[in-house]
DNA sequence: ATCGATTATGATAGCGCTATCAAAAAGACT
DNA sequence: AGTCTTTTTGATAGCGCTATCATAATCGAT
């Protein structure tokens, strides 16, 4: 008696109801399927009553409930995105281009961060996908070059594409730049600024892209009848820290090189500091040239040449591949985009010429 | 006759069919509905019950359908992120702490490009939540700052979080730092250390937090007893180009300063090319402290004395608060994180000391 | 006009799960 | 054993949309 029971209760605050597609139908006088149409932009809808059905949805502000049209067609509209080392630039970059895309086609990018341990992103990553009924993936490196993942992923019924992977794959699309060549064209622009005397600073001996850039490097200094030597030729992480350690190594030896070529950009900077402790100049006393185009690139002073993937343009490709509802055109491709040697100022000629013995 | 209807025709290689909760049920011999609340961690199941549906699930590899979780419970295990400034450190930060909070909670962050146009933020924050039935937002800078934004985010109900706003705001709950104090601080220490000719680079104008930044220093300038000398504070908005530009105009004046506090560490940055170009070193020349402790200040030389916020905890706090589904406790909070200063290498005491009349 | 070929629309039946409420089973007491 | 709680389980009915197939409308071309 004392206790009035309250009529709203129910399902309380859940939230404020937003129009459903029936409500578009009986508005507009035709019926959900019709609605439905126009809303996947469905090729026979006449034009008539298609912007009778757009008007309607705008006058109400409907808004698909996308669980349920991904339930009933099984299909989101989610790309996922599983990575590791979110710190690093690449990752801004890769986001500029996905994000620009999926936002014209209406799709969403679902970030996922991997374990560190390597053996457990097949598994983690199939679950990922079949959770969340992605219908796309963008694998970048170095989940794209990991052969657990791909095993796993190619039988997973569901387009991926791989960013800037160091090699093609039949099962996959690639957008990439050839980092074998890229090397190769800078090692050339190193030897043509008159510097034969070249250190090398690889990246992790694991990563396949790494080890390209190295073949390229090598490929240009064999061509140009000069000596690798050893000593200049020293491992790191694609992290500044360790670069700068074995930087130093390099560069307090009694006969040093007057360039340094370093697999990235953040190894490049560990590179600067690397100068700067030991007294050089660069680039008078050295010349210091990087991969990637990372942001730190025009962060440094003298500011790095470096050479440029346009991460950018690969991503939004890469979603726009996935996007593409066409389905009967899933032929892996391999799309290789231009690179570019920015030329900036941390390469200068030698002071004074000469190849020491290796 | 010549024609055999193919059996398997219909939903062709649409995907490769995974197990339904109702197999699991099946074989565990119990109704869906219990399957149901073991998947959620209800607790009322008995725990041989349990078990055996637990094994069943993990035996025939079963994966809940997440659109359908969603559509039948209103509730998606999404967590949304939109922002702009894709490439700055920040968000690799903050994507470390989301992300793996979101990771023990199974759930997913959804990241959303914003418009360059501040004033389409709203609407297609509302369209973005609305769309994908998020279960709570993330809101950084500068959104979390947009009063637009946030009359609309708190018409939404569900869950948001401002990480590191500049101050608190009653409807939401907050994740910060106290930045006032902490650039009080900061210049404090400046002050502490001998310096009395202070620049100070500001952030955006019309940022909140670049306004508190600028009101720490003051405030520790005025309650040292120093004049601030206008000409050596210049704004710029948070990237290294243009502080590198007022950074030079400031270097360049007969009179400058000992030590310049810029407001962020890309600004920070800036200034060191800036300080390079004109011959100054750092620090015998130049304090310059910066603030945020983004990835490049350790990659500057002489590594960047700055401000450290504990954006990976505060994403983590701010995902788990969306996470708790308690419900009952929706009080909007302020949670205050300690920050640091990192002292490192580009703070020294000045050589000689002197004011100038501002 | 009349017929087939096309195009536009609608009725129906789920997609895979959870909310709800009712029923059964298991304890806690006389 | 019998009654009353409390815990555990199940049957049913959707969530909001799309696939599918059938029907109706439209259009040429005879």
């Amino acid at each position: 008696m004392t206790t009035t029971k309250n009529p709203r209760a129910k399902n309380g605050a859940r939230r404020s109801k937003l129009p459903k597609m029936e409500t578009v139908a009986q508005m507009a006088n035709v019926s959900m399927m019709t609605v439905s149409r126009v809303l996947n932009g469905k090729s026979n809808v006449h034009p008539k009553t298609r912007k009778r059905v757009e008007d309607t949805m705008r006058k109400i502000g409907y808004m698909p409930n996308s669980s349920a049209r991904s339930l009933a067609s099984s299909k989101n509209p989610f790309i996922g995105l599983p990575y590791l080392n979110p710190s690093s630039g690449y990752l801004g970059q890769l986001l500029i281009g996905a994000l620009s895309e999926t936002r014209k086609k209406g799709m969403h990018v679902l970030l996922e961060a991997c374990s560190e341990n390597p053996s457990d992103w097949a598994e983690e990553l199939v679950a990922f996908c079949n959770q969340s009924q992605l219908s796309g993936l963008l694998l970048p490196p170095p989940l794209c070059d990991d052969p657990a993942v791909l095993e796993a992923v190619s039988q997973l019924n569901l387009r991926s594409v791989r960013v800037s992977p160091s090699r093609h794959e039949v099962r996959f699309t690639s957008v990439r730049i050839d980092e074998f060549q890229a090397a190769y064209e800078m090692t050339c622009t190193l030897i043509a600024n008159g510097h034969s005397d070249i250190g090398f600073l690889k990246g992790p001996e694991n990563q396949d892209g790494a080890i390209q850039r190295y073949a390229g490097f090598e490929k240009a200094m064999t061509e140009a009848g000069l000596a690798i030597n050893h000593r200049w030729i020293k491992s790191g992480d694609f992290s500044p820290g360790p670069a700068r350690e074995v930087g130093k190594g390099i560069l307090s030896l009694v006969s040093r090189p007057t360039a340094i070529f370093a697999s990235n950009d953040d190894m490049a900077a560990g590179l600067y500091t690397a100068a700067l402790e030991t007294g050089l100049s660069i680039p008078q006393d050295l010349s210091i040239v990087g991969f990637d185009d990372q942001p730190i690139a025009i962060s440094l002073w003298p500011s790095l040449t470096t050479v440029n993937q346009p991460i950018i343009d690969m991503a939004a490709k890469a979603v726009s591949i996935i996007a593409a509802q066409s389905a009967n055109s899933p032929q892996p491709r391999d799309i290789i985009f231009p690179f570019e040697i920015l030329m900036r100022d941390s390469l200068a000629k030698p002071l004074k010429t000469r190849q020491s013995k290796a």
